[in-house]
Order: C-alpha cells, then sequence, then structure tokens
DNA sequence: TTTT
DNA sequence: TTTT
C-alpha cells in the first residue's frame, strides 16, 4: 500500500535510452550507493541499484544524466520476472523513479556552474507548471513488430535485454 | 530540491474539510505519532504533526478518517508564514500530502473488514485508473468574499482559523 | 550514500528465523505491497519485496509477524550476488530493515487488541530506552560447520536456500 | 508510530554549534527546499525548514557544512513547544537529524575535489566502523548554571534564542 | 511459490 | 487543545 525509495549515488555508466514499440520513451542505468558502513575486512562496498524512468523524465535523465554523476533518485521498488531461456523464472527488482535529481551539473563544459540541474517527476496532476507527462517528445518511428506481450507474464527473455532495437515492452508496463 | 515525508500515526480529532473561494476542497488533521524512545521521565512522547490535504484526497480523508484511526501520510514539509493581530510574522509548518493510506477501516460499523482502506494520491498523469485529481466534485458554496489574498505574503490571519466560512485562501496557494 | 525504503504491505508467508554460524538471528519474509494503479488489463497487481531483518529485530519480527498481517519497514535495499550450481552470478535484491511496524495485532487471539505491536530498529546508541542491539538472546545451537565464507564474494549457493539448518552466512554480512 | 523526512537543498547561513549545560553539543541550521512547482505569480518558492543535529553529528556539521551547500538530510519531524514572554504557547517544528550528507566540498579551497564530504548517522549499533555516538568529543567545560528545565514542558523562552552562552536545555531533550 |  |  506504500512503497517509497529515495537513493543519492553515482551512475555507473552513462544512462541508455530505448522506446516501446509504441513510442514511450524509457531510460535505464544503475547507481552505487556507498554502504554506510564498511565490510567485516575493512572495504567500503556499495550496492548498485537498477533504476527505470519513463516518458518525459527518461528523455530528460537520457539527456542531462552521465556516468560518475552524483544523483538523487525518488520511486518505488517494482519486482517483475519472466522466463529465460531455459525456461526458469528469473526476479528482476528495479527503482521506477518519478522523481530524479541532478546533484552535479556538467563539468566538462567551461563556466563553473553552481551545481543543480532539475528533472521534475511525474506526480503532477493539477495546473501547476511543473514538468509535466504527457507532452513528451515520445519520438517517432517505432513501429517495428516484436512481441507485444507483457514482461512479467509471458516473455522468455528479459525486455532490456535485446539492446540496439524497440525494445519488447508493451504499454501495459507503463507505471502511473 | 527534493522533500519528503512519511509518518505513520493516529488522528487526533476527526479531519475538518473546507473549501477556498474558487471552491478548491482542503482538508486539515493533525497526527499524532509516538516517538522511537522515552523522555528522560520514561515517559512515552509523541509529535502531533498537521496534515493538509487538497482536492480530491481532501474529499476522501474527509469521507473516511476518523479520530484515532491509524493512518499513513505520504507528502512534504511547507513552511508558511503570515502575520498575525498584532503584526508579527507567524511561522506554521505542515506536511502536504500527496497520499494518504487507511490502516484501519469503520470499527463502529458492523462487519469486521480486514483493515484497508484507500486513498490514492495526486500523483498520477499518465493513463492508470489510479485516482485522480481533476475530477473532484468541488462543488460547494464558496461564493462569498473573503480576503483572497495569498496567506504566505501578507495576510493578516491564519488563513486556517476561520472556521465555519469559506477559508481565507486563494487558489494561489494550490500545491502540485 | 543515502538509500532509504519505505514499505507498507502484508507478509505472504509466516517469517523465517535462522541463525548464522556464530549465532546470530536473521528473519525473512517477503512483503506484498499493492501497486498505485492498474495494469493495463485493469488488474490490481502487487510487488514481492524480500525484507531481513538481524538480531533482536530478527527475534521480535519472527515472534510477532504472521502470514497475512499488515507491516511497515523501514530499511535500504541490499543488492547481493553469488554464483550458484551452474556457475552462473545471480543477484538478490532485498531490503535490510531496521524498523519494522506491526499495523495488526494478533487476531486469532480473543480481545479486540486496537492495534499497534511495536518492534524498535537498530538506530539508537544514546541512553533511550528503546529496543536494543546487543543483549538478544541469540542463543541457539550453531556451532556446526558450514561454509563460513561470505556470500558476496565466494559463495556458490544462495545462503537462504539452505533451510533447516544454521545458514551459510558469516559475521560478515552483518550490517550496520 | 514511523516518521521519516529527507531532504535536499541548501543551507541559509552557516551552522550554529552550542553545548547544552551537561555538554552535548547541538548544532541547528535550516535548509532551503525549492518546492517542485512555481506559484501562482510565476515564481519559484522554497522551504526554509529548521535542523538541529546532536552529538557526534553535530559536531561534523559544524565543522564541514557552510552557507549554500547543498545537503542531504534525514531526520524525524518534531515538533516542541514553549511559553514565550507574554505567556503564549509557541510550537516549533524542526527535523532532528540523524544522517547528513554533504553533496558538495568546499569551494574555497584550492583542489577541484570531486564532491563527497560524509557525516554517518547515530543509527548504528553494531561492529561497524560507522560514525559513532558515545565517544564524541563533547567538549569541556560548560558546567554553569542556567536553567535546566526542560523547553517542552515550562521554559518560558525559545531555547535556541540565546545564543552566546550554553543553551537552555536539558539533557531530557536528548533524542535517541 | 505469493498478501488483503 | 491532542492519538492508541
Amino acid at each position: 500500500m506504500l512503497n517509497r525509495v529515495i537513493l543519492i549515488g553515482r551512475l555507473t555508466r552513462d544512462p541508455e535510452l530505448r522506446y516501446t514499440p509504441a513510442g514511450v520513451a524509457v531510460t535505464q542505468f544503475t547507481i552505487a550507493v556507498d554502504r554506510p558502513f564498511t565490510s567485516g575486512q575493512g572495504e567500503r562496498e556499495a550496492d548498485f541499484i537498477p533504476v527505470v524512468t519513463w516518458r518525459q523524465l527518461a528523455e530528460t535523465c537520457a539527456n542531462y544524466l552521465r556516468k560518475g554523476r552524483l544523483t538523487a533518485v525518488e520511486g518505488r521498488i517494482q519486482v517483475r520476472n519472466y522466463e529465460n531461456n531455459e525456461g526458469k523464472r528469473v526476479y528482476v527488482t528495479e527503482v521506477i523513479a518519478d522523481n530524479v535529481r541532478f546533484l552535479e551539473s556538467n563539468r566538462e563544459g567551461g563556466a563553473p556552474q553552481e551545481s543543480g540541474g532539475y528533472a521534475g517527476g511525474n506526480n503532477n496532476s493539477g495546473g501547476g507548471s511543473f514538468g509535466g507527462g504527457g507532452n513528451a517528445p515520445y519520438g517517432g518511428g517505432n513501429g517495428g513488430g516484436g512481441k507485444p506481450s507483457t514482461p512479467r507474464n509471458n516473455n522468455s527473455r528479459d525486455p532490456f535485454s535485446d539492446d540496439g532495437r524497440p525494445i519488447d515492452i508493451s504499454e501495459d508496463d507503463l507505471p502511473f
């Protein structure tokens, strides 16, 4: 009935933007969050947590996030599952983000920007001028076939494992 | 850039539903949250935290919440201020909730409901069937004059202190 | 650098209490959290999220939680991994809880308890009378051999898959 | 029964470190958190939220935080009250932090530090090497008189308004 | 494999 | 002014 996650950490790689067959933007990245204690061997460890964003927020993340950037993520834990090649059920846990904050700005650029960056979530419904969800530039061509079945029902592959082409996710997977 | 609060506690009184001059529903209540430790004198204390909800969620809370009910609240801290009768600036801290969960159902009723109750937040924008924001039965007499200035600018009274009539809040105060 | 999760949901089964070879209590359960929207097919879905608690909190959860109970969990996301029988690396995502609240009391019992239940976290260091960590009745036979290597390094089995006997976790895995 | 707050924002001023009559360190600062929407007049507003830290964390914050720094704060909402000069009860809402993250390092310094900074919370009880609570350098002699009564009972002044000398807080106010 |  |  309530499912809330807040993370602050650094991207392990550049984010990956794809589109569902119906043209909905979805961006994935992994955030490394240092643990607040050291291991038995005195080493500092981290958790590597996969994050997924949809629509407008996906586009913004793909545009502004880069490997190594300090980032805050707010969202919910989602556990989906699919059947792999050997017919075994695989469970995938991800954070579906609805709010992402860029805590470090472009550093390659010249000017000493203060910090900041800003990616509104999807959590507005009223008349606010904040972000927006429906008017995203979902980009276009995505026609191609593909198996439009939803991954959490009867998929036989990780919908995210198929790089390069429109991903194997139907609109049914759209959160919010 | 990020402001998130989650509380679980009990209502100290029945919630109060009012309408802004423009007819927007707003409900207030206070939630008592026990502290996770005892005081120096060995007494268990609590924090009494004011909560505000708007629009559809306000109507739902007014309908289903009652004094004493165990309730989960998700939202953000807001600090507004106004000038009181003596010309002094008064600061008011409230949690603006966008998600409220009813952890206990009606007990006075007959049937032994399991638990539950459900109040969707405002954080949906997509095509989900979840809650809703825009279609609230705002209705209600709300014509009346009143000072339509916004409380956080130049109000001379607590906009919530004026019981009975449409409250002294302009649309400018609408969050989200 | 920050990793915080708050969940409210229901246990899918009774919790399972075990002990590490060194005698440290660890309890696992899964919490079902309904999603705040319906699927494309109009069905209400849920995420099934594994939770782990340690030491005193583990004992308390094992004593008071039962299948179906509404429960609030506060903790952090942890991603550990191990090598399975076929030599493949498997990733396991769990919420390591440091605070658990029992939102429903025993129902099978007779008296109509209001609600409540209480499981303090580990997050006290001062002089509070709150919970406690060090004085847990770890007891239990736990001498036995077993592979004392840590699961996130070089384990070949899921340390939690071996029911019945002291589990395959070394003290290195102790959080906090 | 649960009270959790997470904020990311910037310090409005340098933090203020004081000591209770018994020598316990307490640091206060205010964090400005931009609202995720613009006001009716199209202006971007912020909430100014008072934060309090105790003991070791107080010392670390006083040492490393400065006006303008981007900072993450994790804690709980506390509402205390006292009687002011005119015999009126005044309510003060603060976030009692148990975890503070420095998202920006010293900029005045020379070297272009990546970011970072680190302030462990109090929420460790195990054998971790994380932060610590009990062994804080509470600083020393501060014996001096002062009214040792607790502010939330019968104080006649804001315990935090009396700058310069050991503050008007007894050990009873120690959280955790 | 899942809870209400 | 406060809830269980």
